[in-house]
DNA sequence: ATGCCGCGTGGGAGCGGTCCCACGGGTGGT
DNA sequence: ACCACCCGTGGGACCGCTCCCACGCGGCAT
């Protein structure tokens, strides 16, 4: 038999039912089924039959056809914005993203990964998502003014932000703890003798920029020292060094700064230099994310690590919950940040 | 009606059925089937009644159902081995990725993200994916002795590869031109009046890791000059380092270093320095993939850059062609590099 | 007129599961 | 001995779509 023959016949074949099984166990479909779903109500005869006649066969049951019958799909959408797919290179999107497949792997839910690619394929998602096509949504990077969750919500289709909107947000979800761990870095600088801290901050439409300045200022309040000295970021490595650019020129003797996030700090770091200022000597700089410039600027940066595995993790079982219709389950989840200190404070 | 009852009422009510709006446009199912799946033959007076039916009642075709009867599913696994999954935080699979969902995104069909977390879940993949669950497998990053491959073949399971095991590669497959972006990266080499050329390969069980190596022999081959200096690496930062370290205890004048990865490039300059080199002034250094760490290192790094969006989308447009079974489509697509000239050489 | 062709068209018969109802046979209580 | 009950079981009726066959009807050639 050539291998074309060999490949025809076996796209040919069609794949053995859960009728075959029944008829080959000597059973009827209803025992079949059962045996498949774990019910109890089987007897360990009619069990083993069927056990055996599936493991014969080869039999696996069809999705399509359990899902038309049951109206799910046991599969889950992981929705990352385009406009982000580039952060994808950070390992936030990455870590998240083996989190969830982890978390989901177990429950035998499938990860839809969708990319929408415009503003106009995000707007049609909620359509499109709630076409029974999954059973739950996971949602990154949601901006603060985003309805898309809204939408979901009323659709019922069962949903997990990661990150939350505002700290009213109505939606379940998972973040780490930015402002504790904003302000962990601020306590270790000053705890290394530093005391002008200045801080970079994200875009404060955004939730998370507003929480880790909150965690700056939390620092600096219950160590009864400093002055805030307060630049506004945009999280790109330019608004870095704008920001550095003008915390220098407000603030001259300033001897640290913690940065939101390692694309402002990298930033914030070339500043200084073309500024003559020296890191750490001079100036002592924190970043947020950890993320692989992290490493690999000089000096490597002194960094706040989120778990983003465990909010992965989290992400999943919160969605599989909500699904499962278990309103037990949290509402939210914060999840606790490492400093990580290199050579940069 | 308070949020509450507006969300279950939503998810008491059945989505309209193909029934319902054959029922509301006046006409059959089969003639709405027809116009959905954009059959000609139909009257431009029962296209009209059922496009309105359709938009008044917000229909959306199920999934289920029709993957049920057609035996198709619209969906296909791009699959990720976990132990690579770290390298998400490179642009390459983020840019591959990116590309596939873009190549996919007009034909409907669905990626499914698939992470298996060892050896054994890969293994089983073999399986799980031929049992109609999707039409049609990418694989990202095999290895030369996988046979997953092979097994997905015999199977009839649509597969395309990113990259190739070997050069008698009987599947499907997109790559780079590594044979052509490592020429170019050492002629720049050469051009800028180095003469002792070195490399630091990948291991070279894998394709590009030879094809590499043979674009650096060509281009030294070509240029009539040089001896051939070269250490092996194992795309690691370490092996990187260790690599350096072997080719300047053995080559002491060599002024030039092509590496076939960014990431060994980076250790390659971690060594030059710690050997008290400067970069580029006493050698210059070159590296392959463009990556993050390619413009955060000290100094940014000269590297050949993939079209990884282009080779996405050109593993989604092979993908498509071999579910379509249009035979005519191209047995494998190499796609042209680009050399990214930065401060290391 | 009559026949034939071909174009829309309607609807039956699946696709492969799940759900649930009804049924047979054993058990226990009166 | 009788009934009530429960447990395991088989199979009908869907789930919502596609496929395809057969049919009605108008236009053209005969």
């Amino acid at each position: 038999m050539s291998p074309a023959e060999s490949r025809s016949s076996t796209a040919g074949t069609r794949r053995p039912t859960l009728n075959a099984v029944a008829a080959r166990a000597g059973v009827g479909r209803g025992t079949v089924s059962r045996v498949i779903n774990g019910s109890p109500k089987v007897s360990a005869r009619s069990r083993a039959a069927v056990e055996r006649a599936i493991a014969e066969l080869g039999y696996v049951p069809n999705r399509a056809a359990r899902s038309l019958a049951t109206r799910r799909t046991d599969s889950v959408a992981l929705v990352v914005p385009e406009a982000e797919t580039r952060l994808f290179t950070e390992p936030y999107f990455s870590g998240i993203i083996t989190g969830v497949s982890a978390g989901l792997a177990d429950s035998g839910m499938q990860m839809l990964l969708v990319l929408p690619r415009d503003e106009k394929e995000y707007a049609r998602l909620a359509d499109y998502l709630s076409a029974q096509r999954v059973d739950g949504v996971l949602l990154m990077s949601v901006r603060s003014e985003d309805t898309l969750p809204d939408r979901l919500r009323e659709l019922a289709v069962p949903t997990v932000l990661a990150g939350r909107r505002s700290r009213e947000e109505p939606l379940r979800h998972v973040r780490c703890d930015n402002r504790g761990g904003a302000r962990d870095a601020v306590r270790h600088l000053l705890g290394r003798g530093r005391a002008a801290v200045g801080t970079i901050t994200g875009p404060l439409h955004m939730d998370a920029a507003r929480d880790r300045l909150d965690g700056y200022r939390a620092a600096l309040r219950e160590a009864g020292a400093g002055e805030e000295l307060v630049a506004h970021g945009d999280f790109t490595e330019g608004g870095g060094r704008a920001a550095m650019r003008e915390l220098l020129r407000r603030h001259p003797a300033l001897d640290a700064v913690f940065a939101a996030s390692d694309v402002m700090a990298s930033g914030a770091v070339l500043e200084l230099r073309a500024a003559g200022r020296r890191v750490p000597d001079d100036v002592a700089v924190v970043g947020f994310d950890d993320s692989i410039v992290a490493r690999h600027i000089d000096p490597p940066l002194t960094s706040v690590r989120q778990p983003l595995q465990k909010m992965g993790r989290a992400m999943a079982s919160l969605l599989l919950d909500e699904i499962a219709g278990s309103g037990t389950g949290r509402h939210e989840v914060v999840l606790p940040t490492e400093l990580i200190v290199r050579a940069s404070a």
